[in-house]
DNA sequence: CGAACGTATTCTGTATACAGAGTTCAAAAT
DNA sequence: ATTTTGAACTCTGTATACAGAATACGTTCG
């Protein structure tokens, strides 16, 4: 006998935390938006208590911050603080592409076939969790789950900026070349080259991202040509 | 007139979290040993509410596991773990090493000075804050404090590993020699060099800690003196 | 008319109260 | 005697109640 495990933990703090940073991610919480735990608690229909821990819990992730006497703010959206996430994130997708490779894991061939699709399907949502996607396999492969659960945190914030961007701009399809090269020298073993093929994915994607989301938050005539040449991110 | 600001933030939750973290990284609460709320909350003279988000906030970053129905445990310490653990600081403090590097960065002398005291000092918690502190002071010189940020939650993990394993051993005085040429090769800009002599720094010092870790946490006679002439850490 | 003080309002953080899930122990049945 | 079933207990998570801190506005004084 085989029955699935039950899952006895509605756990409104999560829900709350998970529903509060959907709405951040995906813009529907405006960076610098007046967050009230009255407002909140009443729109998801519990009480102010475990709304006070989701924020805690999103304060501590740097996605609101205290506005002592006002409640707290959605944290603005900053390209230079972006850099820095793209650069610790990059250094973890280092490290478990190296592990990997040195394990000559191979990747779900899927990942990739799915990821061009989605880029070529046009949906936001589809290109950001793809790239995601990716980037989680390479980590599990890694057989080090604390790289997973540190990249992680950093991923939420990239998430945000990217949904920030895509918008106006929209995924260039090269990312998944780079993508296929990646998985390619992971899957040969080649530890060097799967480490600096990657870093070089962070740090080309970090910045254009960062330079995508600048011209995004400070929005003029000529800078929104640029944005619809330019193409973008991962 | 220049004042002195005022921290207006009493903030319990934080009190409880520290004060619980303290305990478990020092050893007086050790392994497997049952956390009620309530108890808690008595010792420190607060209610359970600042005791449940912080040991939420613990659950979070593994220092507690959920024992449903017989509240949590602490965290049992597992060398395997904090292999795994030491392999995503050690890429951290390699990202970190290798921008201060680009920075010319110098670091404060007086922290390897300090660092050779202590060793020879004696004090078990003056060793490990010592070498936590040289590390910080790499981070702040990568001036990325995302890299701090992230290292700061392993650290935690490391000081506890640390805290158990150097209460039978000594911390050997090698490592300070290791710093000197890793401050050394970042203040010389040679980026290659502060990285991979980082990162042999890091690998070394976890694999010696986690091995020191076995023999603790399965001590039998033939051990301890393996123990005693070993030497380690860091 | 402008600045400063005092009061009212608003919002958070902590304490207490309540309900549900799980465990443990004891009693009964096989 | 062993196993099973039920009831009491224990502990957590959520809701409500309360107190303190900070802001905003209105009033008063220069």
């Amino acid at each position: 006998m085989q029955l699935i495990k039950i899952e006895s933990s509605p756990d409104l703090v999560d829900q709350v935390y998970g529903s509060l940073l959907d709405a951040i991610s995906d813009g529907s919480l405006a960076p610098g938006t007046r967050i009230m735990q009255e407002d909140i608690a009443e729109q998801l229909a519990v009480s102010r208590q475990p709304v006070l821990q989701a924020l805690r819990l999103l304060r501590n992730d740097g996605f609101v911050l205290d506005a002592p006497g006002r409640g707290v703010l959605v944290a603005p959206l900053d390209a230079a603080w972006l850099v820095q996430i793209y650069q610790v994130r990059s250094a973890l997708d280092a490290l478990a592409a190296r592990v990997a490779a040195r394990a000559r894991q191979r990747l779900d061939p899927a990942l990739i076939t799915q990821g061009r699709a989605a880029s070529r399907g046009g949906e936001v949502k589809a290109m950001i969790t793809a790239d995601l996607r990716f980037h989680e396999a390479i980590y599990l492969a890694s057989g080090n789950p604390m790289i997973a659960q540190s990249a992680q945190r950093h991923w939420h914030h990239i998430r945000r900026a990217m949904g920030a961007v895509l918008q106006v701009s929209t995924m260039r399809e090269s990312i998944w070349d780079e993508h296929e090269a990646i998985a390619s020298a992971i899957a040969a073993g080649d530890e060097d080259a799967a480490e600096s093929l990657i870093r070089q994915h962070g740090e080309d994607a970090g910045h254009n991202l960062a330079g995508l989301l600048t011209l995004a938050l400070n929005p003029s005539p000529r800078n929104l040509a640029i944005v619809k040449f330019k193409g973008d991110s991962s």
